[in-house]
DNA sequence: CGTAAGATTGACCTATATCAAATTGAGTGG
DNA sequence: CCACTCAATTTGATATAGGTCAATCTTACG
């Protein structure tokens, strides 16, 4: 298909949404060559098929033989577990790769836009390009064991968490993957909706909303704009979340568990329209 | 340490719990050759540290380098979101493995032998053995791969789904797994207690025994002993979990998604005692 | 048999879901 | 620049699934 689809004259997105197309991460154990790795992406993209995305456009899941890579933007994975109820499997960002064992054939399963994104499909079984069979493979492992490490954290989020520690998980995983030491700017960007928050923590959005609000009674977070929070109380939101040293370890600079997180950068995230859907492919 | 840790005369568990050990499974796509496959476990096993746990003994996680082969038994994943929540992540049966990255270090998390189990310590760096390097690679990747897919299948059975639909999937779960299309033998054994159970699918154990009851009551199933039940009701319990389908895919002979499940044979299920625990590394 | 851990059951209660109404605010057209 | 419109969000009122606690009941095993 080439990179036909949605690429029309969208007055100012292209420019607006705020994600730099970041390197893969790889995991702790067994780190290949960051350089070398880098390059094998942009071989491998070279080989895929690119396609462009506007917020809220949907896409069929990988078949079993791609891989996705999200090159930039924010993608949502939807699942449909029980009739009208949608869940979230999964908010992705730049440099993360969907394929379809990360999810499984669901109903109602598929990818979302949530921003303007760019990604490319590749061929897993594809190993004649310039990018040497063993790295490709150290590759598509090391994006595996990161999805793991991302479904664990997910998993005692939404497993016995109640409301209030739950919102604070997802926050603090926000902050952290985002705050550099130096710089502690602790604006956090939301792109996608109070809805989608709460499908992906499997909670209702008016509690969602609650919970929001009570925190920010309670002085831990501010509202910058409807899509982006500050907060304010760092350990105070820590103190919410039993899993902020788990948090900490996998998605804070230099905890070194692995890198590619659910979060981007804030202070890049301008005005976000979602203008209207459309399915592709 | 090589064997040495717990291997006591154990009056007849050694003989008693009825799990073989089973060849790894690969996943759909590319799968490599089972026999070579085969073999490089074996291999990899006499590299690796072997360790016995009785019932109910506890193994500190694989460090970051290590991974763990189940060869025969069933573990439990235990983790502690929050103070005093235990939540089972999965149930491991012979064929499985876990590495560091299948389970974040959470606060409390641990391997609990639910059977007599018998497990490899491998390192995963040690690349200089008999197996070649891309024929671990490959099957440390294809295990990845396997444990994404069962994960997700927890997601979603613990995201949305209400009690009745939980507990009806991961009956069916088990239940697919076992079945043989010719001889439709519709027992499953449940080593494991209602409160495990209950902590894997993050529910209260009183409201587990008053599902089961209920289904018990509806005909769906029967008591063969206080760890095995009985299927009468296939269909009735397919209807009651909108993860049928999934499930089918997934865990069913000939659906062909992949292999290794969490379920394992029930005909060989025999009395399990679980004596005393202890703690072991 | 006796005993104790595990499983079932009942009574009650609370955290969230649900539903609906009120508010905000981003995009639009004058 | 302002009023207008519609969707997203917030907030209030109410309902309920499932959690909690305590009292049996079962069953494995000494």
């Amino acid at each position: 298909m080439g990179d036909e689809g949605s690429r029309m004259n969208l007055p100012q997105n292209t420019d607006v949404h705020g994600f730099r197309p970041t390197p893969l991460r790889q995991s702790a154990a067994n780190p290949p060559n960051q350089k070398e790795m880098t390059r094998s992406i942009e071989a491998m993209c070279t080989h895929g098929e690119c396609v462009e995305l506007r917020p809220q456009q949907r896409m069929s899941l990988p078949s079993a033989e791609k891989v996705v890579l999200l090159r930039e933007g924010m993608l949502a994975i939807d699942a449909m577990p029980a009739k009208g109820k949608l869940q979230i499997l999964d908010f992705l960002v730049a440099g993360d790769v969907v394929s379809a064992s990360v999810v499984l054939p669901t109903r109602g399963a598929s990818l979302r836009a949530i921003t303007s994104t760019s990604l490319v499909s590749l061929d897993v079984s594809a190993n004649d390009f310039d990018v040497p069979a063993h790295e490709y493979r150290t590759l598509l492992f090391a994006q595996c064991q990161n999805q793991l490490a991302r479904v664990n954290i997910y998993q005692l989020m939404i497993g016995r968490l109640e409301t209030e520690p739950r919102v604070a998980s997802f926050l603090l995983g926000l902050v952290l993957r985002n705050a550099s030491e130096d710089a502690p700017d602790l604006t956090i960007a939301l792109p996608m909706s109070r809805t989608d928050i709460a499908n992906y923590l499997v909670i209702n959005s008016d509690t969602l909303s609650r919970t929001m609000m009570r925190f920010r009674a309670l002085g831990l977070i501010e509202r910058a704009t409807r899509h982006a929070i500050r907060v304010i109380d760092l350990d105070g939101l820590r103190k919410k979340s039993p899993l902020a040293p788990l948090l900490s370890a996998v998605f804070e600079k230099g905890g070194g568990w692995l890198g590619s997180g659910f979060a981007h950068h804030a202070e890049r995230t301008a005005p976000i329209h979602p203008p209207t859907a459309r399915i592709v492919s």
